[in-house]
RNA sequence: AGAGAGAUGGCAGAGCGGUUGAAUGCGGCGGUCUUGAAAACCGUUGAAGGUAACACUUUCGGGGGUUCGAAUCCCUCUCUCUCUACCA
């Protein structure tokens, strides 16, 4: 969520920003926004007014009373009565004129970073670098979804039977690369001084506000109607979510952490082509870096995390590419972001394997997730997250590009956690 | 799940209808003393809105109510603790 003041000052600026972002009717909301915080402001000082006025009355009484002057005391009950009902108007006016300003910032997306280039659509990202070599495979290579047949390592139609499309069953040598994916992302991040959460993977409404999954956006997460919880689409929900409210010390900056949780999405209406195998699933395994910088650091932190994230990839040896993503694809709450997509050897696409994103201040606000500046003032932290990495295109690119007459070779890195170096 | 108790500032813990945003202790910060440190002593110390700065307003788990006035009384929700039941 935007800054209120931001706004107001720099109407321009939030205009040319949201207009960059693709949003449309960016003037109207802007102008629409400050009209209403005007209102509310005026509203609130009136109410004040009126409350001061109550609040001096009512001590007066006090008093009074103690010195037992009843008639005088009377006198001035009998002035409350009016004001009362003036502060009770004012300040359902006052409520309105703020839900109504909150669902209008609650629309508006953050502001895109300058550097962040113009364009609709994906066609409009920038590539910024490209790294290893791209196999140049004929049709006999045969893609993951094969792969994973002819070896019995993942089976989508147990899943099929036991859930539901998109539920894949990781068994033998596929969940135990699983696994060992899972503990090499943490045991790297780790090295790298992030913490390791395991967080819950059910949050409540709240959270879901906070780090901006809600509103609007309900129809993409799994929800357990009984307790009102949301099933995580990422662990940045629980892990930002754990400094909800908080106003943390200099000294603890930066917030480094890292967690490995199943995530859930319904992907309602995005199910069409290049969706097959472990392309898009509605559960899979993601280990997630998050970082709370002070707002002057956090793009130096973003590199960081964007070169801790290529260094995964290069140990896995997948060619990979590190994409600048447009005003117009970027999602909603990032001012920033890069994309992280591998090269799957027989589909022969880029697949998105990672996401990291500069958020600024726009979850720190919702989060009331603040910090004390030297002047003693409490300010709004910047947040970053990273997906290090998601699993089951990480997994496809491997069984792609690896694959060999032997059977899928396992990149050397990861041998000491699968306990083996071929699947055959 | 049943019965009971409770939720107050960074923490601990008073207050139970009237100048209480809240005693006291600990912690934090500043100072005196000291070669330095500790101890002792003095001062200071929640958050949000608002203002040029004051003023002023809000905030004692959330929401609602009673009252001229609520941290204090009533209703409701949430959470925590203890006991019982159940369970990996």
């Amino acid at each position: 969520m935007l800054q209120i003041s931001l706004i107001r000052e720099h109407k321009q600026r939030v205009i040319n920003g949201l207009q960059k972002k693709n949003f449309k009717n960016a003037e109207q909301i802007v102008e629409q926004v400050c009209a209403e915080d005007e209102k509310r402001r005026e509203n609130q000082t009136e109410l004040d007014n009126t409350l001061a006025e109550s609040n001096r009355l009512a001590k007066e009484i006090g008093i009074l009373m103690k010195e037992g002057k009843k008639d005088q005391a009377a006198e001035a009950k009998a002035k409350t009565a009016s004001l009362k009902e003036k502060s009770k108007e004012l300040s359902e006016n006052l409520k309105e004129s703020e839900s109504r300003l909150q669902k209008l910032l609650y629309e508006m997306p953050n502001l895109p970073a300058d550097r962040v280039p113009a364009g609709k659509t994906a066609e409009d990202n920038v590539v910024l670098l490209q790294d290893g070599e791209i196999p140049d495979f004929d049709d006999s290579f045969l893609p993951h979804w094969e792969l994973i047949k002819k070896y019995d390592i993942v089976d989508f139609e147990l899943g099929v039977k036991i859930t539901g499309a998109g539920f894949p069953v990781y068994k033998g040598k596929g969940a135990r690369l699983q696994r060992a994916l899972i503990n090499f992302f943490l045991d790297e991040a780790t090295k790298a001084g992030y913490l390791e959460i395991q967080p819950p993977i059910l949050v409540n409404e709240e959270s879901c506000l906070a780090t901006g999954q809600l509103p609007d956006k309900e129809g993409q997460m799994y929800f357990a109607n009984e307790d009102k919880l949301y099933l995580i689409p990422t662990a940045e929900v629980p892990i930002t979510n754990l400094y909800r409210d908080t106003i943390l010390k200099v000294d603890q900056l930066p917030i480094k952490n890292v967690g490995y949780t199943p995530c859930f999405r319904r992907e309602a209406g995005s199910w069409g082509a290049h969706v097959r195998g472990l392309n898009r699933l509605h559960q899979f395994d993601k280990v997630e870096i998050v970082q709370i910088t002070q707002p002057e650091k956090s793009y130096e932190t973003l590199e960081q995390m964007s070169a801790h994230i290529q260094g995964l990839l290069k140990k896995l040896e997948l060619p990979y590419r590190v994409l600048l993503l447009c005003g117009g694809d970027i999602s909603f709450n990032a001012a920033l972001c890069y994309d992280m997509e591998v090269f799957s050897g027989a589909q022969k696409r880029w697949l998105e394997v990672s996401s990291a994103s500069n958020f600024e201040t726009f979850q720190a606000n919702r989060l009331k997730l603040r910090f004390k500046d030297e002047n003693g003032k409490s300010q709004l932290l910047h947040t970053l997250n990273g997906s290090a990495l998601a699993l089951p295109r990480i997994m496809a690119a491997l069984l792609e590009n690896n694959q060999t007459p032997e059977g899928i070779r396992i990149p050397k890195v990861l041998q000491a956690y699968t306990g083996f170096d071929l699947i055959s």
